[in-house]
DNA sequence: GTAAAAGTTACCAAAAGGTTAACACCTTTT
DNA sequence: AAAAGGTGTTAACCTTTTGGTAACTTTTAC
């Protein structure tokens, strides 16, 4: 996404900085537009869908807090990133700022050089940002990580094909625990498909070869199961 | 368990971070206790046994990845949860930190959301792992696990054959109860399935064997009762 | 004492799983 | 476009485990 695409909203009751602030992200190319406080904020965010907002906690009427609240709360700004505007020495705002969903802090006085840096890495952020919690799962030795379908065995990483992957997944997802043939065919290649008798042995037995023989307990007549 | 009776270590160098992190865990109920340095992490996490420990990476003297490691080799902290604060960039401490004994991480700038559902999930681990109900049977010095499909006799570990396995949990599901001849193949063969006369009495004499001789009580012209 | 029921043992066939190579089918590289 | 490589599956063959039976002995109940 070029700068010239993305919309900045900064909202501030001193027109001097907004004026500032204005200036040097206009100059970066980005979209800017501007409040004079909280309601008027809260309204223009609603309209322009700004990727990024930059809102000043001591305003009068509606604070920055206050409208930072109600815009996390209005629907499709849930993931806007705000950024709050606040005297070095607030220190009580900082925390009940970042308690009301606040993603960064830019003190003032403002120094332009530092302003866009944080604008750039919160951007950064916009585009990398995947707010799901990471899905990891770790069972001694071994880290699988579904996120980046990556496993760590003894430190040592690995890249599994898919269905090696889904099923070292399956049986670590609870060690020691059983799983019967049906159950794993069900979980990791679905019910509707068919398979021969020998497809899950011959996974497994790639995975003896990859994570380590004694890993993989066969229980005749019932199926397979992870253990440290 | 509740947030009042959780206890959660935080272990970093700056300040701020401890600070935003402590109003963020404490207004959620949880006891927080604070830490400068990896060393005192260590002495702090020794005396308060706490259930979650947040460790920053990046420290002075100690950092993160050997006060994780020392903590993991302290007895009565071996199975303490402990989460990395971390930039997100260093992808490799992720590697060397997973193998210190990481059970999660935390990546810097930290968003007070993310922060708590990371820490419910982890806790969420923890409650689960000790009230998970088990599909455990204990009669006497006889313990049968289903799920594993494992039975520990007097401590020692047997590894039965499904049929021999599925007779025993039959009979120890009701010690003293006798189960007719009828209703043991019903149970364990199935309704359709037609054995010889001597099938069963094979399989108890293989139990008798394995668990020992005085638990199978055989009751003529009926069938047989598991007893402690 | 006798017949029915259960115990015992050894043996065997079938079942289950292990192993390897080959194959279609993709995707990526050249 | 051809070559190279990876993936998922199957076929064929091998090994081990298992479940079951036959044949015989012992115990129990009447």
């Amino acid at each position: 996404m070029k700068n010239q695409d993305i919309k900045i909203l900064l909202v501030d009751d001193e027109p001097d900085i907004l004026e500032i602030l204005s200036y040097n992200l206009s100059s970066e190319g980005y979209q800017v537009f501007t409040a004079k406080n909280g309601a008027e904020g809260v309204d223009k965010a609603t309209k322009k869908q700004p990727h990024l907002i930059i809102l000043d906690v001591m305003m009068p009427e509606m604070d920055g807090i206050e409208a930072c609240e109600i815009i996390r709360r209005t629907k499709g700004l849930e993931d806007t990133l705000i950024a709050f505007l606040t005297a070095r020495s607030e220190d009580y705002s900082q925390v009940a700022g970042f308690d009301a969903g606040a993603d960064d802090y830019i003190t003032k006085p403002i120094k332009p050089k530092v302003l866009l840096s944080k604008v750039k890495a919160l951007l950064r952020r916009l585009r990398s940002e995947q707010d799901a919690p990471e899905d990891i799962l770790k069972v001694g030795k071994l880290v699988i990580n579904r996120e980046q379908y990556k496993v760590i065995n003894n430190g040592e990483e690995l890249i599994l094909p898919r269905k090696e992957f889904e099923l070292l997944a399956l049986l670590a997802s609870k060690p020691d625990k059983v799983f019967k043939r049906e159950v794993i065919l069900d979980k990791v290649w679905g019910q509707e498909v068919v398979v021969g008798g020998r497809t899950i042995d011959v996974h497994i037995r790639k995975l003896r070869e990859k994570i380590g023989e004694n890993h993989f307990k066969t229980v005749k007549g019932v199926g397979y199961k992870y253990v440290q």
